[in-house]
DNA sequence: GTAAACTATGGAGTATACTCCACAGTCAAA
DNA sequence: TTTGACTGTGGAGTATACTCCATAGTTTAC
């Protein structure tokens, strides 16, 4: 698929995909159009993006979520090393999560409190 | 408490903590030293900024964690619109601990997968 | 066949969040 | 009293992650 269907299906913008094509974050393939390539995305294109979007929004830098993607399609890397990168990332997702259930434990309270002070 | 002990405390730089003064994400009182003044933190800026901290490192930029923070001191904004506010926060949370757990579920099957190719 | 909508490239510009530096005054210990 | 570690200000510089623009070739719908 071309840059405007796969920008469609993420919701990301040509600019962004260009951009993240650049940085070796997703890969195309040419594609001919009269004297000019025009770039070729897999489907697989589709949720990679799509999990970096996600993982961006949870703290993690294109880096890191480079390093995670290309642990996870596996590759040169040792067995034994992607799975001590995978152990940590774990670790960090699970440090996450108890900061996130921290933050909404002081979120709930605070509107209860809220609440009561509304509606008495 | 003067800016190297808040420092210390939280882990951020000095620059770091003059940065988000400037930007009015915390505030401090002054203290006079001969011709100059001197910046004072109270402790309560200790807890502040390791939200602070907590948050950026879950994806939420300086200014939402502003908008949070003043939420949370209350002030000025009406009740209902605090409510509105935090119950947003709180979904946005609950988005972000759902997330979380789709990619680690993803990461424990990888995980359960290579341990399994490791020692078969 | 031509206008509208698409594509690529290169480079400049922007927002966020720092980080570093030079310079200068302050303070506590030896 | 002086030295070393602290403090402040202003401003420049950096890293990350885009975003916009000009230019120019391509494809599609009419």
């Amino acid at each position: 698929m071309l840059i405007g269907e796969l920008s469609k299906k993420t919701g990301l913008s040509k600019d962004t995909i260009r951009f993240y094509e650049k940085i070796g974050l997703i890969v195309a393939s040419d594609r001919c159009a009269g004297t000019r390539l025009y770039k070729e995305y897999s489907s697989e294109t589709i949720e990679r993006l799509l999990m970096i979007n996600q993982g961006k929004r949870l703290g993690f830098t294109l880096n890191e979520m480079k390093q995670l993607l290309d642990e996870w399609s596996g590759g040169t890397i040792p067995k034994q090393e992607q799975i001590k990168i995978i152990e940590r990332k774990i670790e960090e997702i699970t440090e996450k999560t108890q900061q996130l259930n921290t933050i909404e434990t002081y979120l709930v309270n605070k509107l209860n409190k809220l609440n009561e002070e509304v509606i008495p």
